[in-house]
DNA sequence: TCATAATATTACGATAACGGATTATACGAT
DNA sequence: ATCGTATAATCCGTTATCGTAATATTATGA
């Protein structure tokens, strides 16, 4: 278990590390949420669930929360019009740099400690774990049955 | 966003992966304790907890879970009182090990895409994540802000 | 056109994860 | 000894996340 446990350690680790922001009022997800659109102005839901890989529905809760502070607004799409656009509201940006500066300054202090090959090879591992993983659901190995809730 | 937000999808795709076991009664919180278990007989909580960085509170509540389920059993600590000795059933056992089993093949299946090298710095990389993120926690730069768990 | 499929998001009830406080034990200093 | 502090793990109420079903919009083909 040399990629597995790691990662996770990680993700955890990070999440306390966002726990600053808490007294903001932001949960990680809504922190991560952010960071994405800090970037990305106006984004598809879908681009914002690509970025994160969390559950739609958990999405869609994590950007009723921040538009009911008045963070972001959803707008209906005009190409397509069954997608939303989520854009951060200026009292949004502002917050959502914070936590990308936040994010970043850990960013930085990692690639302090490794060198640029090493942070390469990690993208590439941590890539295909990702894809392995994406790829390897649902098949291979397990009694097909029908699935039950628990 | 190079390390962070792969990692987030990493951990999700896992979580994912993992849901073939679902169908054991098994959520990702317990399939990762059990992971652990399968290797190390009579872990302390604290160790687990070290594991896979959960917090306590949450930990408690996935071995309550494994120990209704006939998967674990809890033990007082011997040298130490206050401490419980979490050992895997037989059956928790059987289970445990096919987790193992079921990680264990998505990890080879990444080390046949990349090279022993790169898995390396893949460690290299994570770890200086996780103990950068550790570190770092309830420091710099941020408004004072009361009290602090951790 | 109309029916049907495909895509995308939301609604809602259920539950796992969380945070803070509590209990119980250990241990050092007086 | 016993007091005070530190540590291990849990208890309980709250909240974020999840899973399924429903809804809304657009695409496609007879």
């Amino acid at each position: 278990m040399k990629l597995v446990h790691p990662v996770h350690r990680a993700t955890h680790r990070i999440g306390l590390y966002l726990d600053d922001l808490r007294e903001r009022g932001l949960t990680q997800g809504e922190a991560h949420i952010l960071a994405l659109l800090a970037h990305s102005r106006g984004a598809k839901v879908a681009d914002l669930h690509r970025g994160l890989a969390h559950k739609r529905s958990t999405l869609t809760s994590i950007l009723d929360r921040l538009a009911a502070r008045g963070l972001i607004t959803r707008a209906v799409g005009q190409k397509d019009r069954r997608t939303f656009i989520v854009t951060p509201t200026a009292k949004g940006r502002k917050l959502a740099e914070r936590v990308q500066r936040h994010l970043s300054a850990l960013e930085r202090a990692v690639a302090r400690r490794v060198s640029a090959t090493d942070m390469q090879c990690f993208i590439k591992v941590v890539t295909a774990l990702e894809q392995e993983a994406h790829h390897r659901v649902g098949s291979a190995g397990l009694r097909p049955g029908p699935k039950r809730n628990r």
